[in-house]
DNA sequence: TGTTACATGTAAGTCGTTACATGATTAC
DNA sequence: GTAATCATGTAACGACTTACATGTAACA
């Protein structure tokens, strides 16, 4: 039930619409979940109904012949989170396609099984990137959600606050290094392999 | 869909019944993909309608009061098989509990922090040694699944059958050293922000 | 006038989890 | 006899995906 924690904490640092914490599960930067509109719509309402935040009607554009529905934490909310923050994780069961495949890559030609390395690694580098700018991002305290969440908290904090979301995201950097390592050396096996 | 596909890997090797499968996805060291027994005896019953594997009742014990249902690929259950490895496999969407929550470790309190963490790090070094353990066992040929596909494949295939096997291990292991540091690191950020 | 971005949903279906249920066999 | 392991399932629910559906607003 983590997709409703992710969305208690985004609403933490302010007011959002479903559309814009749909954006940030699609495109920013900072997403370590994932979910397609749908599901955080009809999260949304789920949550208003057990009190966890509560939904602002407003008007769209000057005839505001729309309206569009603002979601803020309760008080209720805003426990939740902390209450989940400490609380501890068991471990997510092993679920990997990419890793696998790659147990059977004998089954396929070595030109398909390098194909794949070579995918593996080009998504990974470009995560890379998006991490890296990220973190850059993070010790400028130049993101949007992060200055609207360091104007909520005391001076004091605000140390803390950028250093776990950096720690965060240099850990999502160090993983993308390992899957492009993991993929070089995968391209050179399949080289190894073709040419005795 | 990879629950079908990870089904037809392990019966690649030989016949097996959905208790044995269910083992090598909760307790072998061989587990990238993790299911619960409802899954996989439903799976199987589907998969058996869809002709990709057929099952043969078999006696169980000397008095044969109960059976038991060893299934096997048939020739479209390899073909398939193989059509999948040779596919390209699009990402998986992010989605990770443990990274998420450390996004906002900033609302629990420091010893809390430290004990995930911690927790982190004893479930990966776990992971590392099984790892490490299964890359071992590989390298000597000497787990019974290997042996099995082994002796059904020519001398000639034998190495890239390994090779790659030995990758994926080794590619796990990489990533569960990533986390013990990550995790490390963690630690001493604690321990920085604590005492200043 | 048409395209892109904004904005919110329903509905159907698949995949995965958890609880419940049953019974045989093996080893102590 | 009793506990552990073998062996197979059903049922209910929750999480996630995909397709469909609708309309507004901003901009060129």
């Amino acid at each position: 039930m983590s997709l409703r924690h992710a969305l208690l904490a985004l609403l933490d640092a302010g007011p959002m619409t479903g559309y814009e914490l749909a954006k940030h599960f699609d495109q920013s930067a900072d997403r370590v979940w994932h979910a397609p509109h749908p599901q955080i719509y009809t999260e949304l309402r789920t949550m208003e109904g057990a009190g966890l935040v509560v939904a602002e009607e407003q008007p769209r554009g000057p005839k505001a012949r729309a309206v569009k529905r603002a979601y803020r934490l309760t008080e209720d909310g805003a426990r939740e989170l902390r209450r989940w923050v400490a609380e501890e994780e068991t471990p997510a069961p092993l679920r990997d396609t990419a890793y696998l495949k790659a147990t059977y890559f004998e089954y396929a030609a070595p030109e398909t099984v390098r194909r794949q390395f070579e995918r593996h690694r080009a998504h990974h580098l470009e995560q890379l990137h998006r991490w890296e700018r990220h973190v850059a991002q993070l010790r400028a305290r130049d993101t949007e959600l992060l200055r609207r969440r360091l104007s909520l908290a005391p001076e004091a904090a605000h140390d803390a606050i950028v250093a776990y979301k950096v720690h965060v995201y240099e850990g999502m950097a160090a993983r993308a290094r390992v899957e492009i390592d993991w993929a070089d050396r995968g391209v050179e096996l399949v080289d190894k392999l073709t040419t005795p």
